[in-house]
DNA sequence: CTGAAAGCGCTTACAG
DNA sequence: CTGAAAGCGCTTACAG
C-alpha cells in the first residue's frame, strides 16, 4: 500500500537518485530535465507518495522534532507555553514532541532520555528540581536544551525565566501602597529558585517599607496534596493574625484553592488585598481588583524555541558552541485596585 | 561522542547481532553465554549507550509514537485531553506529538499528512469540520485514528463523544424544573455535530415540557471572534427579551465571555439560572450553583488511546481490521441550584 | 554459542 | 542529464 521512492523510481525505469532529488526539489540544481521532472511529480502526485521522514532523519541526524517536558500539561501556565512552543516549532518546520513529568524527577529524567533516544533534535524543558544525571548528560554531551520558567544559577544553561523578584517586589510594593499593612504571603515549591526569588521580593519590599517580617503571615504549601493543605494553613494564619489584609501569591496554582477557601469563609475578597504572579483569564470575573504580574507567556515559548533552534542549527554546522542565552522577561503589571 | 551498536560491538569484538540481542533482552532466548551477556552489559552502560529510536523504528516499521490534533492546545479543556493522552500513551510504551490545528481545516489537513510522514503510528484527533481529503485518506490507508469530542455521523470511524443531546436535555429539564420559564441558549460552532446535538437537547426539553421555543432566546455565537460577538448578541438579547431567567450554555468557551458581560451589566447571576455543558474549576468560586455536565476527560483520553493501539496492535499482526468502536461516555451532572 | 549479510527508506558523494 | 553504490543505525532471517 505504503509508496516509497525505490516504487516510483522502478514504475518510472529512474534511478532512486533521479527522484529523490526531484521530490526534494533539488531538480533544477542537478540539472534534472524538466520532462522526466514533470513525470515525477506527476506520478508521485498520482500515488500519493508521502516520504517517510524517518529514514531521511537516519541519514541526515537530524528528526525535524524538538521535545518539551513540562510538569503538568493541564495546568492554564504550561499548557500555554505548550501552545506557543508548538506554533514557533512549526514556523522553523518542527515537529514538537511532548510530556508531562507530573513534578516526579525520575520520570522527567526518564523522559529525557527517551526523548534523546528517539533523536529529538533538542528539547524545552521547565524542569522539576535539578534532575542531576540527565541534565548534566545533556550539558556534557552539548545537546541543545534549553530551560523556561526555571533554572539552575550554578549551571551554565540557557534558560528563560521572569523577573521574579522584581515582579513580586512591586507588586507588593503595590499592596502597601494602598495602604494594606497586614500583607500575608503563600507561596509553594520555595525549593525552586524561581519561587524562592519571588519570597524574596515579597520580603524585601516589606523591608524596603519599614515594615516587620511575620513569620505568620509567610507560608509555603507543601506541594504534595496542596489542595488540602492550602485550607489548614489559612485556617491557621487567620487564627493567629485574624486581620490579614491582604495577600500575596507567588504562584497561580494557589488561586482557586485560596478563593474557595475565601468564599467557603465568607470573607469578603473585595476588602482585601490581592496579588498574584501571572494572570488568570478568570480573574476577570472572579477577582477584577486583584493586581497580576502577568508572565509574558508567547515570548518565553517564541524565545525558547529560537534559541534552541539556533543550537541546534549551530550543532549541525560544526560551529563551535555559542555563548548561552539567559534571558529574564519583565512580566506585565496590572494594578486595578 | 554518539556510541551505537557498531561501535560497541567493534570495541568487544563481537558482532552487531550479538550485541543487540543482548541489549534488546533476547539474550538468553538467543542461548548468548552469560559472560558475554555481562560484558556488553557493562560496556553499554559505560559508554552510555543508548539505542537510537529512529533507525529501530526504519526496521520495525513502528515509531512507537502516536500524535494528537486538537483545536487549541492551551483550552482547558483540551489539554486535559492531552494530558490524558500523553498519560495513556506513555502506559503503552508510546511517546505522543502534538499539533493545534487553530481550528483551521487546512492546518489540521497538514498535520495528519505531517504526522503520517513522520511515522506516526496512529493519531487522535478532535477535527475541526470534516477535513475531506485527509480524513478519507486514513480510512482508506485503513490507517488508524479516532476521532474525539467530534465525529462525522456518516463515516465509519472509530470515535468517542458524549452523550450531548442527553445531558443537555438534562440540564434544561433541571432548570425548568427550578421553575425558570425564559431559558436562553448559548451555542457556537453548531456546524459540528456534537454541538448541533447539545442544541437539539435544549430543544427538546423546552418541547416536552410544553413550552415554546422563542427564537430570539437560542442564539449562536460566531465562533471567528467570538470574544467579541457574543457582548452583541447577549445585548440583543436582553433587549428583545429582557427578563431572561437562565442561560444554558453549549460549551464552556463562552461562559468567561458571558459572565465578564453579566459583571460589568450588573447582572446578579444568582438571580440567574445556568447550566452549562463541562465543568470548570473555577466554577467553584465563580458561579458555585451552576448546574453543569462534566466531560469525562479521564475516559475520554485513556479509551481513545486504547482503541488506538489496539487498531495499531490488530494492523501490526496483520489481522483483518475490526469493526470501529464508536463510544459515548455520559457526562456527570452536578445540580448545583 | 556467534557472525555475515540483507534490508528498512531515504540522501549524497562519485562517476560517467 | 542520469545511475550505481555506500551509508545512516538498527533488526532479523539464515548459516554454521
Amino acid at each position: 500500500m505504503k509508496v516509497s521512492l525505490k516504487d516510483i523510481a522502478n514504475q518510472l525505469q529512474l534511478s532512486k537518485t533521479t527522484v529523490s532529488w526531484v521530490l526534494s526539489g533539488k531538480g533544477d540544481e542537478k540539472g534534472i530535465s524538466m520532462a522526466t521532472q514533470e513525470k515525477v511529480f506527476v506520478h508521485a502526485r498520482k500515488m500519493n507518495y508521502q516520504p517517510n521522514l524517518l529514514a531521511r532523519s537516519l541519514h541526515t541526524g537530524q528528526s525535524g522534532t524538538i521535545g518539551l517536558i513540562i510538569p503538568e500539561i493541564s495546568d492554564t501556565f504550561y499548557s500555554e507555553i505548550a501552545q506557543e512552543v508548538e506554533a514557533a516549532a512549526e514556523k522553523y518546520g518542527y515537529s514538537l514532541m511532548i510530556s508531562g513529568s507530573g513534578s516526579q524527577w525520575e520520570r522527567e529524567e526518564r523522559m529525557i532520555r527517551l526523548f534523546r533516544s528517539r533523536q529529538v533534535d533538542g528539547i524545552v524543558i521547565a524542569p522539576t528540581k535539578q534532575s542531576r544525571k540527565e541534565i548534566l548528560h545533556m550539558i556534557n554531551d552539548s545537546y541543545p536544551f534549553v530551560v523556561v520558567d526555571r533554572y539552575f544559577p550554578e549551571l551554565n544553561t540557557n534558560y528563560i525565566i521572569i523577573d521574579n523578584e522584581e515582579s513580586s517586589y512591586k507588586l507588593v510594593k503595590h499592596l502597601i501602597k494602598k495602604g494594606h499593612r497586614k500583607i500575608a504571603m503563600l507561596s509553594v515549591n520555595s525549593y525552586l529558585k524561581s519561587l524562592s526569588l519571588r519570597e524574596k521580593g515579597y520580603l524585601c519590599a516589606l523591608k524596603d517599607s519599614g515594615m516587620e517580617i511575620n513569620p505568620a503571615l509567610c507560608r509555603e504549601v507543601p506541594f504534595h496534596n496542596y489542595k488540602t493543605n492550602i485550607f489548614t494553613i489559612l485556617d491557621e494564619m487567620y487564627k493567629q493574625e485574624p486581620d490579614i489584609d491582604a495577600f500575596f501569591f507567588t504562584s497561580h496554582v494557589l488561586i482557586l484553592e485560596a478563593f474557595t477557601y475565601f468564599y467557603d469563609n465568607n470573607i469578603n475578597i473585595n476588602d482585601t488585598g490581592l496579588a498574584c504572579i501571572h494572570d488568570l483569564s478568570a480573574f476577570r470575573v472572579l477577582a477584577p481588583r486583584i493586581n497580576t504580574a502577568r508572565m509574558p507567556v508567547e515570548q518565553m515559548g517564541s524565545e525558547a524555541v529560537r534559541i534552541l533552534i539556533n543550537e541546534i542549527n549551530q550543532k549541525q554546522l560544526k560551529m563551535k558552541q555559542l555563548k548561552k542565552e539567559s534571558i529574564v522577561l519583565s512580566c506585565s503589571l496590572s494594578y486595578r485596585e
